[in-house]
DNA sequence: GGCCTTTCTTAACCTAGATTAATGCACAAG
DNA sequence: CTTGTGCATTAATCTAGGTTAAGAAAGGCC
């Protein structure tokens, strides 16, 4: 468990990866996301100040996600294996809960609905990151977020 | 912990219950899913003999979930807030894995990837169940569904 | 400053899947 | 046996969001 600092751009996990860590993030701003076989990018979270992010996957072999920073930051490493706490345990359950509601949303909700709850999961991100990422994270491309966005603005 | 029988149609847990157990299923199928503000389903998660399906969402508050016996069933109801074991915290990194591939999956695969992403994960599950059941899986329309199956026999 | 690359937006079109509606089935209830 | 009642399929139409393309804005970087 050591504190490090990385870049804007760095990458701390790849697809394909055969171990894997999470990362608490004590200042800055990470994301995981996955490659498909069509080459596209899939945003899977956002990790801003506070947040922790890892990639489940790894518990059943090779990595699925990649863990960039979008910003310089700061950030924990904890390693893997080590005994897990109740705690931890606990943090585990609400995971998937959010998750559950994540794959919900993603099964029933509209683009706009999807919209307005990112803004509501992170309050802050909207001016950190590109639209592109945001489009990425909600499953819709650049341009139907573009439309969604304009629809908002002229539905006031 | 202890064993107990239901029938067919008979409802284990209600959206909104304040507390949720968990359901290992020795005989049978269980189903867990929501209804959203417009009154729809959103089929969760099947749960056929040797699987645990349970509400993480009840960790928040209330539970999100519905679950509900697709057959006459044999089930044993586990006690939340037990201690956990290590076993169980590697069961939930390994839901954890299962539900980000799902989560993947909704954002960026057609309806007849999820359908064989579908019929991998649950290989028994297909002649056992309504064809509306899989469609509230996979996030589409009964009729949509047809339509997929039946571009997938012409297409042999 | 200017230049190049990337990002964002707008608009015209296209397609996967939703909606609606009609038909045919199965099976449960009388 | 007949009469529902719910389920599956097919077809016609509609729509949210994808695709393509082109211009506008916003950074790095020399």
């Amino acid at each position: 468990m050591k504190k490090i600092e990385v870049k804007k751009g760095q990458i701390l996990q790849r697809k394909g990866d055969l171990s894997s860590r999470k990362y608490s993030v004590e200042k800055g701003l990470l994301r995981s996301y996955t490659i498909d076989e069509k080459g596209k990018e899939h945003l899977f979270m956002f990790a801003p100040e506070g947040w922790i992010i890892a990639d489940a996957s790894s518990v059943n072999g090779p990595t699925d996600l990649f863990i960039e920073a979008l910003e310089n930051s700061i950030i924990l490493v904890l390693d893997e294996g080590v005994q897990f706490t109740e705690s931890d345990t606990i943090r585990l359950i609400k995971r998937i809960a959010v998750l559950q509601k994540r794959a919900i949303m993603l099964m029933s909700a509209s683009a706009i609905e999807r919209y307005d709850d990112f803004l509501k999961t992170y309050p802050d991100i909207v001016q950190r990151v590109p639209q592109k990422m945001i489009a990425s994270y909600l499953g819709i491309t650049p341009e139907a977020l573009s439309k969604v966005k304009s629809a908002k603005t002229k539905g006031l």
